[in-house]
DNA sequence: CTATTATGGAGAGTAAGACTATCCGTCTAG
DNA sequence: CTAGACGGATAGTCTTACTCTCCATAATAG
């Protein structure tokens, strides 16, 4: 398969293709000359995987390159694969990291991880994500939001996702090459996060409805 | 309060107010002169709700203009602020929204809204938002991964999350102004959601380590 | 066999987005 | 009374994710 015929499938323009050759996104095709190489399967795979993570995930591109990075380290175990997909999914945030609101919410953050027994890495970025939602709320004067301190309201909540989230973990196939199933929790992570998003806001939306819009009768919604 | 001391207080220089103010994200202070204004505490206020949406949210300016226009608008009600800031964050795509994979995908959450009763408004930017997910997967082949079609694999997850939903939405105070309400609903779908995807990336990394990472003892996380 | 088109590789250019800096007359606080 | 802050406006900067142009070589259609 020639490059412009990877580019017909994917959809992605030859121009776009060299430069993610270039960022290290798609490995190079076997050479067969030396203006030549030949692309497969596993390059129109990749450049979906990579597409996945640009568009619905809305990783930059240095960000996609960590994760196609342990995707192709073979030296990387498999349960490391959600770690770094998430950390790489972290938006690169530019608070300030020692303030002592941040500090202190980062404590909160250890505190509801350690109430609920939950393994997390202590160097894990969703530390940090979490610990941010914490300081905004609090220059907002949402303290009350997530229970006076230290995420209680938060405790209600976690049972709940971590059943969702155990669904998913074993959804990992087991019969398939490590790069496949490396595949498919990184896509996983990414996808089903927005998916997950989605349905929330769905939720929001209709309880929204039916508590305030009762102007509008219930009928078909769609 | 001067823009010096507004700048101060929230942390943002007031080269970026004066771009605010300039974008329509924050309203002129009462002027005092030609060439002096006065802030208050709403203005400090709608500094840190920009600040949160732009940054927790990651929405663009343009879509921030959105929500606050949304906010200031006394002839939006309440229960319409869910749907505008859901709307202003989900980020433009540039997919095809006329292919036929799009179509049919849009088709599988529109049945899944129906099979659900929902209440989500036909031009809903979260039917895209959900439709792009289903597209992604499927290019992917990980068609299996949300239910053959028709996104049967959520159909266990939506109880649980509209109960979380109903939660929230009742969390909404009653007993204060109508700017006051609205800025709760917005920043709320804003910061929940991040606060929710934190959650599930430690529940996915927690399940993760339980089922993969027998390496580790499971002693203390943190 | 030859004219056209495609290719890999590299560098430069582009467009959008979110600020940031400079200017310029006013004002105002010490 | 004067150094510094202010509002208002324009221009400049920096990053990101491409996109374009070249070039020498290679494939391919006629």
């Amino acid at each position: 398969m020639k490059i412009s015929e990877l580019s017909d499938v994917t959809g992605v323009t030859v121009a776009t293709l060299k430069y993610y050759l270039r960022e290290g996104l798609l490995n190079a095709g076997v050479p067969t000359a030396v203006n030549q190489a030949d692309y497969d399967d596993s390059h129109v795979r990749r450049v979906r995987l990579v597409r996945a993570l640009l568009q619905l995930g809305r990783l930059s591109i240095a960000d996609a390159q960590l994760v196609v990075a342990a995707v192709d380290d073979d030296s990387i175990p498999i349960h490391a694969a959600f770690g770094i997909a998430q950390d790489a999914m972290v938006p690169t945030r530019d608070r300030d990291r020692d303030g002592p609101q941040y500090v202190r919410a980062l404590a909160d953050v250890a505190s509801f991880i350690r109430r609920h027994g939950l393994r997390v890495r202590p160097d894990a970025e969703v530390r940090a994500m979490l610990a941010d939602v914490v300081v905004t709320l609090d220059e907002l004067d949402f303290v009350a939001a997530l229970g006076s301190s230290r995420l209680s309201a938060l405790d209600g909540m976690l049972p709940t996702i971590l059943a969702i989230a155990e669904v998913e973990v074993a959804s990992t196939p087991t019969d398939t090459t490590r790069t496949e199933q490396m595949e498919y929790t990184v896509v996983g992570t990414v996808v089903f996060e927005v998916a997950f998003a989605a349905l929330r806001r769905m939720a929001l939306e209709h309880a929204s409805a039916l508590r305030f819009g009762n102007s509008r009768r219930p009928r078909r919604t769609d």
